[in-house]
DNA sequence: TGAACACATGAAGAGGTCTTCAGATATTCC
DNA sequence: GGAATATCTGAAGACCTCTTCATGTGTTCA
């Protein structure tokens, strides 16, 4: 059993510019260890401003100026509950991007090449 | 037929501050519209320098400097044949991981909900 | 209404990134 | 060796990013 792309229609053909901007401004939220924990503690559920703050170690501030870019891009939304604001991970899409992300980067330059390990 | 995580052990548990470091150093890697390109052309096939700048329109002083860092980072090699240094994708995971950042990117915020379009 | 709590936001500064320019290094061919 | 080709590299500047500080907005409760 492989992971990743199986059932996908076209590989990813040469990027034009267009495409490449916004490939490239999605990843840029990805691509800071400060969103990327909050993002893999959204991934574990949702969850309010303080708490995020807290569980990710950062001034609530901090932390409320990036899910405003989050949100600008679509990762992730919030909602009032309270006096609170609850955000969680948007799509199913950004839950597996997150995921694919972090495990293939994981299994980097480790010579692994477990490409097809049944055979 | 999915795809994605799916024979995938552990899904991201929360990320310590080092491997968040990590994972966002490479990622950061893939949040630029040139390097996402240059790996997208890679992608296709190894090739030199030059050919390289041609394909996605940088000055090769340019090109050569995101080499060089998408190189330190263990994300492509370069070989030298003759004059020219053939450079090409290192891993699979990097192809994969392309792969799939680019397919989930451009399924983002769509409403798209083909989590299992088979069923 | 007023106080307390939860979050958002604007401004500003430290630090980083990407490109360009000029020049260095490596390889081939004569 | 010398010229031509292909790539690399350092320096510098324009630009963007992330955090902090201070303050603004929204909500609950008494």
């Amino acid at each position: 059993m492989g992971h990743g792309v199986e059932g996908r229609t076209t590989p990813p053909a040469q990027l034009d510019a267009e495409s490449a901007a916004t490939v490239a401004a999605t990843l840029q939220a990805l691509a800071t260890p400060s969103r990327l924990r909050i993002l893999t503690r959204l991934r574990h559920g949702a969850c309010p401003v303080n708490e995020l703050a807290e569980a990710v170690e950062m001034e609530q501030s901090a932390v409320s100026h990036q899910l405003r870019l989050l949100r600008a891009l679509g990762l992730v939304t919030g909602t009032r509950q309270g006096r609170s604001v609850v955000y969680s991970l948007y799509d199913t899409h950004v839950a597996m991007l997150l995921d694919e992300a972090v495990y293939h980067i994981e299994h980097l330059g480790l010579g692994v090449t477990d490409i097809d390990t049944t055979a």
